[in-house]
Parts: structure tokens; C-alpha cells; sequence
DNA sequence: GGCTGATTGATATATGTCAATCTTCTGATT
DNA sequence: AATCAGAAGATTGACATATATCAATCAGCC
């Protein structure tokens, strides 16, 4: 989620905020133009900037607090959300009332999946847990850009493939390891994916931890009440801190 | 996985066998054009024929003895596999020796996925149930296309949509509902996508329907035992017959 | 006829459910 | 600013149950 970018051509101001092209690229707060940053594939880096240009004009940036929901599971939408700042989560509403959240997005992380080129509903829910900025691109203008510039599309799609291939674990990683096999990924994950620092603060109930873990809220208090007197971890309401990482994954690693 | 494809354009002979064009597309055997189809996102249909001509150009032919593995997980790949004749399993080499069925190809289904443009390893093994006929296409050709015709890569875009949307409805499955309710979608699933008729035949191995539906094989027994109690169900040896599809389902929604 | 896979049964266990208590946060009132 | 009340969330415990495990028998098939 946190990755350094380097835009290529020489500095100009942003057309998209009182900045200068520098501040923005320092802050990546403002400008547009940095939402296209996922940290592992980089959408952004294979368009130039008149392509940039034609992909952020006519964005939709917007605020929702926390609990809004973003876009609604079986609602269409044609948007690609890119947030700005803030933390949200996607999730799948299942049966018998449950929910199953599938990842945390934060800072210049980029949602497409669901709808956007199948003409049908989304297949999640995303909600804003802290309040959340962020933007809304129209998926036609990604369309257009493909055939000017295929390095693009194959960007997309290296993106669609690394969510596959990250669903692919979560199957496995749930539906087969036991209770303290899940919740250790959900701490590893929590700290080296979303927070990247070690004491962290979690915005999420006991709840959000137990639908990304699948399992029940009081199990997993317990499961983290066993870490805590191995000395795995320390916690004070949601302020977490990984103590011993590899206790963690050795746990992780035997289910 | 069954649907009937239009080429348009006139009759012509096929250039990769020695069958006229009709016969190809009537059998639907042959003619290696014909494997871009796939049921749901029909990627042949945006190709013409001089673009389907440099796709398969170069393309491998090969056959698989049931149980052969076709694509192991762990390797890297550069092909796109599509099945021109038989059965083959995708599966998750999970943890502590478990397997985790995702989904079964046919006849003209098209696996890309996985590697092909990450330039990592493959998240899935794929192997023969049945021989197997297939062709393996080499993907730097696919984005080769990309930027000559931005369709195509709309529908392999929409293709990795699909197939994310499939895997968010397995997680809930699987993590969610009970195992009557994974059995009777499993069973829906083999009936409804996979052999598109009544009472069908199943070259699978109960250990296998059971990794489909993510339970043992002595679970996955219990269970059509009692459907075939309840009526719903009729079996005899690998030979399924759906007597209460309504039923099935009605079980599947209560989980 | 022996091997692989299917079925059935008895038992163990991981995990969920329900209920009670405890903690933390919030917001109104003084 | 301090206090308090109420609510929402967190924790703990006792119990219920879905599902796995292990072992034995049965059936089909080269």
C-alpha cells in the first residue's frame, strides 16, 4: 500500500489542485494523478500525462464518514474507486447475515473487480471505516485508454491477477487452517500490509477482525488472549503490537 | 461451458486442419480458433480471423493421460491453456496435504489466471481428470493484441472479473454455509456448469467432490446419503440424477 | 483375487452459541 | 472542565453441535 513513485517528465504545476507538481508528488494528498498508485502493480506508471489528464478529468471526488458505505453489493456501478486517504474495507455480505471481509484499502489503493465491464451488480460491499477521500473514475475511460496504450491494459491486468491469485489464499488460508492459523495471518497482514509499523492502531471492531478471520467475535478475543500470555503479542484496546513475528508465522505455517 | 458460437465472416477452409470451416464449427473439435471460446465471456468474438490467425499461430497441441498434471502450482508459466476435448481440475495445493477444487474446465474453456503477465508462479495446479486435448497459447502474443484491437482486452478483462466474482462466492460458500448446503451446490454446480445434462456421470473420485465442497470424503457420503433419502437426489456409482433441483436449491439458500 | 475406492459407525474436537459481566467511549448536564 | 448515565463494545464462561478422525467393512474392477 505504501510505495515511492516516480513520475517521469519534467516538474509542472498540477492541474488538478493549487500545487505544485512537486508538492503533490511529496505529499501524495492532493492531486489526482497519485490515486493511480497501487503498491504492487503501479497502474500509474505506464501512462503519460496528457493520458493521466484524460483519465482524472471529469473525476467525482468524494468524502464519506466512517460507517458510509462506498458502493453497495448488488448495485451496479461503472466507477473505479481510488482512495485518497482514509481506511475502508471490502467486504462480501453472505449468508445467514454474515460478512466476510476480503481486504482493507487505504492510501492510493484502487478497487475495480465486480461490475466495470460486465454490464452486472457488484459482488461486494465497500464501507469507509475511518472517514475516507477518495475518487470516482468512470471505467469507460479506462476502456479508451487501452488501445492507445497497451501497456495499460496489461497493468489492469496484472492487477485483476494478483487479486485472483490473493483470493485464491484467502480460500485456502480459511477454509483450512485452524482458528490460530487465521488469526495470526490477520495480524501479519494487518501489520505489514495495511499499518506497515509495528505498535499499531487498529480502527476495526473485535468484529471486522473476526469476519477478515472467519470466525466468531469471542473466539477470536480468546485466540488473542492465548497470544498475549505466549507472549506473541501485546494489546491495549486496539492498539496492537507484534512481539515475536516468527511465533507468528510458525503458527501461521501449521494452520 | 456449452454455448453456441457465431464466427462471422464467409465459409472458408480452416487453416489449421484439414476439415472445412462448417465442420468446425459444427463439431467443434478441430479447429483451434474454436478454443477461444469461452461460455460466459466468448473471447473469440472480438478477434477476426487475422487476429485469431496470429493467436494461434505457433500454438502447442497436447494430450493428457488421466491424472497428469497439466500446469503445477508453484512453476512459472507463460501459457494460456484452453481445452479442446476432456475433464481437468483446478485446485489449491492447500496446507497439510489438503486440496481445494476451484472449479473443473471442458470443453472450450479458456485458464488464464495465475501467472501469464506477473512473471511470478502459477496459484494453481491444473490436471487431467479424463484425457485431455488442449491447446497452450504463449500470452506475450494476447497483449500483442491488446493495442490493435481494445475490445479483446475489455473481454479478457471481463474474463478475470468473472472469475473473481466466482471466487468471492466460493469463499462465502465455503466459509459460510453448512456442508448440506456446500453439497447441494457442488451438485448443482456438476448438473447446471459442468455437464449440462440430467442424470450425468462424474470421472470424479469422492475425495475430489469433497475438496470441491471443502469437507472430507467421509462428510461428503454422509451427506448424499441423506439426500438420496430425502429424495432429492438418486446416485449409483458415479451416476447422479437431480430429482428435486427446487430442493437442492432451498438447501443451498439456508446454507 | 487383490487392490482401490466407497460406505458406515463410534468417537474426538474445533468452533459456535448464549448469557453474564466488564470496560470503554460518548454526550448531555451542571 | 468535571460528572454521570447510557450505550456500545470487549471479555469470559458454560454448554451445544457441526465436522473431522480413526477404524472397520463393503463394493467394484483390472
Amino acid at each position: 500500500m505504501a510505495d515511492d513513485i516516480h513520475l517521469k517528465g519534467v516538474d509542472f504545476n498540477c492541474l488538478h489542485c493549487e500545487k505544485q507538481h512537486n508538492d503533490c508528488e511529496k505529499t501524495l494528498d492532493c492531486c489526482c494523478k497519485n490515486c493511480f498508485n497501487d503498491g504492487s502493480t503501479n497502474l500509474l506508471k505506464s501512462l503519460d500525462y496528457k493520458e493521466l489528464d484524460f483519465l482524472v478529468d471529469g473525476k467525482q471526488q468524494i468524502i464519506y464518514k466512517p460507517g458510509e458505505t462506498i458502493i453497495k453489493q448488488n448495485t451496479s456501478s461503472t466507477y473505479v474507486v481510488c482512495i485518497r486517504k482514509g481506511l475502508a474495507k471490502v467486504y462480501v455480505e453472505g449468508v445467514k447475515g454474515k460478512s466476510l471481509v476480503v481486504r482493507l484499502i487505504g492510501q492510493h489503493d484502487f478497487v475495480t473487480g465486480g461490475d466495470l465491464f460486465n454490464g452486472n451488480v457488484q459482488k461486494f460491499t465497500i464501507s469507509a471505516v475511518t472517514e475516507v477521500h477518495c475518487c470516482l473514475i468512470s471505467a469507460s475511460k479506462l476502456s479508451q485508454l487501452f488501445s492507445e496504450n497497451n501497456r495499460f491494459a496489461v497493468e489492469l491486468l496484472r492487477h485483476h491477477t494478483k487479486q485472483n491469485n490473493d483470493l485464491l489464499n484467502k480460500l485456502v488460508v480459511l477454509t483450512q487452517k485452524y482458528m490460530p492459523g487465521r488469526v495470526a495471518d490477520t495480524l501479519l497482514y494487518l501489520k505489514n500490509h495495511v499499518f506497515c509499523v509495528n505498535p499499531f492502531s487498529v480502527p476495526l471492531t473485535r468484529q471486522d477482525l473476526a469476519d477478515m478471520s472467519n470466525m466468531t467475535k469471542e473466539s477470536l478475543v480468546r485466540i488473542l488472549q492465548q497470544f498475549k500470555s505466549s507472549g506473541l503479542i501485546k494489546t491495549q484496546g486496539s492498539t496492537f503490537e507484534i512481539l515475536d513475528e516468527n511465533g507468528l508465522q510458525e503458527i501461521s505455517r501449521n494452520g
